[in-house]
DNA sequence: AAATTATATTATGGTACCTAATTATATGGC
DNA sequence: GCCATATAATTAGGTACCATAATATAATTT
């Protein structure tokens, strides 16, 4: 599952002793990052609890939650691979996970034959449709616990970050 | 790497609409969720990319981390499985490739020899040294987007997030 | 000394990714 | 219509992370 594997963030003191041993770190900012890590892979870990007790993982989740989303009902792979910003060769496996346990199938395109569109088995949307009421609630128990002010302020600060790190990817200027 | 495997996020228009479906979703919540996951996700994407020019897995780091916190020299793989989190049998592994790269070794434990506490070779503190200021300088970039008052907040929630998760483990009541 | 407990490793297996090679199909000149 | 090229998907092969179960060894308890 790949968990940041720190089960327990260094002390301020701890901290403050790194940095006087590197100059650069400033305490602050790599406190906020250790707990920031931490709790991103805590609140997966749960996720991933939660869903593996359907026989889901994160990746097929993702190709899941796609094509609940589609009123259309299909999907071809090369999408699905943008959307999850993974390889199509990556989509490939997962989908062929997905199949084994009779929660999606591959359809033919009409229009185009190198494709094959996947989408959900009628035994696929019903244990999807099983599964969310339960994924929201645990969603809810984990966030609830901020008020609407600490949400909204949570999410503009996120929303910092991700520009920042957008920007990190196509600039890279000096 | 395991990522969070969504590149967008469903904008608010296709969060609400979610929600009408499923009156436990608050599409507020939701979105906090959907960020926290993915910005995590690409925080440590660039993490992972800065430590693999390296050479190191996330999992290594975590190891290494731990060996250069010590003054003592060497920690029982049992110790470092207790503060990564994972099981000893991972550790096995992990240390492993660590040898193979000559990052740190096994020693011998004059009072329990069961153990063969793991420490950094020569080479290994020297590769850390020479890692160390690039990742605190990707660390600042990170996080620096974000001033004082932002950290401050960001922390408080993190932390109340963390207590919440630490909750559910151990209490575990409806 | 024998039984139990503790430590670590090995064996085995699942999931999540990737790149490169391959196969099948479309398409755009010519 | 045909060939070169481009595109879609899969397969092959590889790395990493992580778990459980079985095993070997050493320590401890009785």
């Amino acid at each position: 599952m790949n968990r940041v594997l720190i089960k327990n963030i260094p002390d301020r003191e701890c901290l403050n002793e790194a940095a006087d041993r590197y100059p650069a770190m400033d305490p602050d900012i790599t406190e906020v990052y250790l707990h920031f890590l931490k709790v991103g892979s805590d609140v997966l870990s749960e996720i991933y609890d939660y869903l593996g007790q359907f026989g889901i993982s994160g990746g097929r989740m993702s190709i899941l939650m796609q094509l609940m989303k589609e009123d259309e009902g299909a999907i071809a792979p090369s999408e699905l691979a943008d959307r999850c910003g993974v390889t199509p060769a990556t989509i490939s496996g997962l989908v062929d996970g997905l199949i084994r346990t009779d929660h999606v199938e591959r359809i033919v395109d009409p229009n185009d034959r190198r494709v094959q569109p996947v989408r959900l088995t009628k035994t696929g949307r019903e244990r999807m449709e099983a599964l969310l009421p339960g994924y929201i609630d645990l969603i809810n128990r984990l966030f609830k616990v901020l008020n609407a002010e600490e949400r909204a302020s949570l999410l503009l600060i996120l929303q910092k970050l991700q520009i920042n790190l957008e920007n990190k990817e196509n600039g890279n200027e000096a």
